[in-house]
RNA sequence: GGUGGAGUGGCCGAGAGGUUAGGCAGCGGCCUGCAAAGCCGUCCACACGGGUUCGAAUCCCGUCUCCACCUCCA
């Protein structure tokens, strides 16, 4: 079995071959820190959390390249609005949304770029371009560079359109450009703009237009040509395009496959800041679980809308715990040294099929149910294989409770939880005992009591357990 | 105008010519002192109108509706 991926710029599911067999480069848009993280901005990046996972488990080694473009039009903006700096304002959002995909269980990429760290590498690839014919600076005399699209017969090729069906870009004012839809490769600087935020050039001061940075840094960690770029569906364009226009203008063969995220609706509608709809991740984690949110951004395939409705996270926490409770009760049952196996076939297939967790989750589904049913009378092999199964699948989608980030996130420290166990357990003493004299009124008080204090009890063929509500 | 996508049971959400997707909720049952958890069963849907086919949610034609991008956007 190969891994098949969808390539938006071949419009099909190809089969995925690396540039180098066992090794896999990936550039994947990260935020641009002029606002705080909500849940698409998560969505897209657990979806690429979960091909990196997968890539890793069947045997790849992974470099993932994850920018943050500190610097562009709206955290100017934003920040003069704010009346802090840009950098800090940048910052400070910067760290929301590393919070966030921390939060998540995102794994940290092999590198996190900054835009602002890597204007040498725009230069030189500006030079590039000008060098070659496909970039010109502006003729009113304002410092930008701009990139020629008609020098350049492929532009339109990764969103399959024709350069005559466009509508020019506004991205700057259109008196310099040769053509309207030229976008901006470097914007000069303005008197209006601090000084803080203009870098020396050889066609003067400025800063980086949009586009250009991911070009940069994608050369810069993973060479002129790589396997993978992704990013949100509303990037194709112009950002990818634009992006993938450059790079190959300058000589760079880019991206082989290009992956889209498709984005969280409410109403049938993306969620935008425009439209007053968004999901803040901190909001959100108030309420429920990380690893539940997690659990829900997985539920859908990644390239179909996800719709959120008020009862979607309270849903995807029944679905989670499912899986988790019978992950803890069987480790319960078979100790803390079990670790996970192999993923079902079906599992694999799935992830395969280009990153199907739906089907992928169905199949963990469909294993915990045989293993719930070898926890109550089947045999040691049988609850063991289930266990190995679910753990390792729940893995891959960064989900598996008894992993990191999650196993050391319980809430409580070791020692409190240890501590609580003891109490705990005397009263369930207590409550055994009445049990066994048929003394219900007494072993409901206990029950109830410590359902008050947020402690579920669930009686078992080897006695009660404890957990905590809102756990398994 | 251009490009791309979607309409599936109460809800979320797969599938893509013939087999139960899965989960949540509901209902019935088993288990339990009662619960909880779990298990079994049930609920058998595919926007609309035609067509092809032994057979279509899946293919073809037409219609309607919605969404996304072309402007910042995961």
């Amino acid at each position: 079995m190969t891994l098949r991926l969808h390539d938006s710029a071949a419009g099909a599911v190809r089969d995925f071959v690396p540039l180098q067999p066992g090794r896999v480069g990936v550039y994947v848009c990260g935020a641009t820190p002029q606002g705080s993280p909500h849940l698409g901005h998560v969505r897209a990046q657990v979806a690429f959390d979960v091909l990196r996972r997968w890539l890793t488990a069947t045997g790849h080694e992974v470099t993932l390249v994850r920018n943050v473009t500190d610097i562009d039009d709206k955290i100017l903006a934003k920040a003069a609005e704010a009346g802090v700096p840009w950098w800090a304002h940048a910052y400070r959002f910067e760290r929301d949304f590393a919070a966030a995909y921390d939060a998540l269980g995102v794994l940290p990429p092999t590198v996190e770029p900054r835009a602002t760290g890597h204007v040498p590498e725009m230069v030189e690839l500006i030079g590039r371009l000008v060098e070659r014919g496909h970039a010109y600076p502006a003729a009113d005399g304002s410092g930008d560079v701009y990139f020629d699209v008609r020098s350049w017969p492929q532009y339109g090729e990764l969103t399959h359109q024709d350069l005559a069906d466009m509508e020019p870009a506004a991205d700057a004012d259109p008196r310099g450009k040769r053509d309207p839809r030229d976008f901006a490769l470097w914007k000069g600087a303005k008197p209006t703009e601090p000084a803080s935020a203009s870098w020396p050039t050889p066609w003067g001061r400025g800063r980086p237009g949009w586009h250009l940075e991911c070009s940069a840094m994608a050369g810069r960690y993973l060479g002129g040509r790589f396997d993978i770029h992704g990013g949100g569906l509303d990037l194709r364009f112009p950002h990818h395009e634009n992006e993938q226009a450059q790079s190959r203008a300058a000589g760079d063969g880019f991206a082989q496959y290009w992956l889209h995220n498709h984005f969280v609706t409410m109403a049938g509608e993306k969620m935008s800041k425009s439209l007053g709809n968004v999901l803040g991740i901190p909001n959100l984690l108030r309420e429920h679980r990380a690893v539940v949110l997690r659990y829900y951004l997985v539920s859908a395939h990644y390239r179909t809308a996800l719709e959120y409705s008020g009862t979607s996270l309270v849903e995807a926490e029944a679905a989670y715990s499912r899986l988790e409770g019978f992950v803890r009760r069987t480790a319960e049952r078979v100790g803390p040294h079990v670790a996970p196996g192999e993923v079902p076939a079906e599992f694999a297939a799935a992830m395969d099929d280009d990153l199907a967790t739906p089907a992928a989750l169905a199949s963990l589904h469909e294993v915990a149910r045989r293993g719930n049913q070898a926890l109550a009378d089947g045999t040691d092999e049988q609850l063991l294989t289930a266990y190995r199964q679910v753990r390792a699948g729940l893995g891959v989608l960064g989900l598996d409770p008894l992993s990191e980030p999650w196993v050391s996130r319980a809430g409580t420290s070791d020692a409190a939880r240890d501590a609580l166990d003891v109490l705990v357990r005397a009263r369930l003493e207590e409550r055994a005992a009445a049990r066994a004299a048929r003394d219900f009124a007494t072993a409901d008080a206990v029950r109830d009591s410590l359902k008050n204090a947020g402690i579920v009890i669930e009686d078992t063929s080897t006695g009660a357990r404890w957990t905590l509500e809102g756990e398994q």
